[in-house]
DNA sequence: TTTACTGCAAAGGGTTTGCAACATG
DNA sequence: CATGTTGCAAACCCTTTGCAGTAAA
């Protein structure tokens, strides 16, 4: 398993890309986040990135399959680091209340039923699946 | 099953709203639709609506329950019938490259699974979960 | 007759972009 | 040096809100 840097830079690369200290900074952030973070939680953490610079980063790394963007209950835009760097494959819980999302790691159960699911799905409509996601909406400790 | 809009009118009157012609004709679009819409694809279909009011109403009718806010890819907000009201429980594959979201019918080996690997989610991390969502996320036929 | 709803227009908030300066390969 | 990147500020777009008028219980 190479360094996330490393590798955040090879794919940069691949599209003509700088990994530049800014670049490093907001994948730093995120590496060490263990839940999907929104660009202001981002920007609060690495205070020397601006938020304009920071939407075209996470632009740029978001193409670069470095990071990605995940959806959550709200139409604020969170981010994590891509799978294959982070570790393993996992699902999110939403709170509908407040809208943090947590992660939770995935069952090789579940994984497995809805691999099936998504062959039959990908038939029947056309369609080219890529990958999948799983979020339980609920409440969290803080909003119950 | 009663009517559409006899519940919809039963649920809002429950919050002390009322079910007028706008409103009604919000929830006939959207139960003519075998998909999520955007506040654009619905005002389109329904021009009479001013986009203010379309704003007003889909909030109104999302906190009674009549209709659900769906999460794409993208931060377009889409709209659907809840799932009590429309029939029966379906996922989403969505079009990382247009942002459509097409539903898909659930399968039972799934939610099987789904419904332990949620159990056991809920209780490592303190969540209660009210409910699911699966998205299978690839390209549509026209995007490929 | 009280309370909810509507529509317009203005305000708001998050995101994107133009541009000139800078940095990197 | 040619191209990608930055930071500021302005522009943008979608969404929300104030308000005065309307309609429904």
């Amino acid at each position: 398993m190479p360094d996330i840097h490393d590798e955040a830079a090879l794919r940069l690369a691949a599209l003509d890309q700088r990994y530049t200290p800014n670049r490093r900074e907001i994948v730093q952030v995120l590496a060490g986040a263990e839940r999907p973070l929104t660009i202001n939680e981002i920007v609060d953490v690495a205070p020397s990135v601006p938020v304009s610079s920071a939407y075209r980063s996470l632009t740029v790394l978001s193409d670069a399959q470095v990071i990605r963007r995940v959806a959550g209950n709200d139409d604020t835009g969170r981010f994590e680091l891509a799978e294959d760097l982070s570790g393993e494959h996992h699902h999110h819980l939403i709170c509908s209340n407040c809208g943090t999302v947590v992660d939770v790691a995935a069952s090789p159960r579940l994984e497995k039923a809805l691999a099936e699911a998504a062959k039959a799905a990908a038939e029947e409509s056309d369609f080219e699946v890529h990958e999948h996601r799983i979020d339980l909406v609920g409440r969290c400790s803080n909003c119950q």
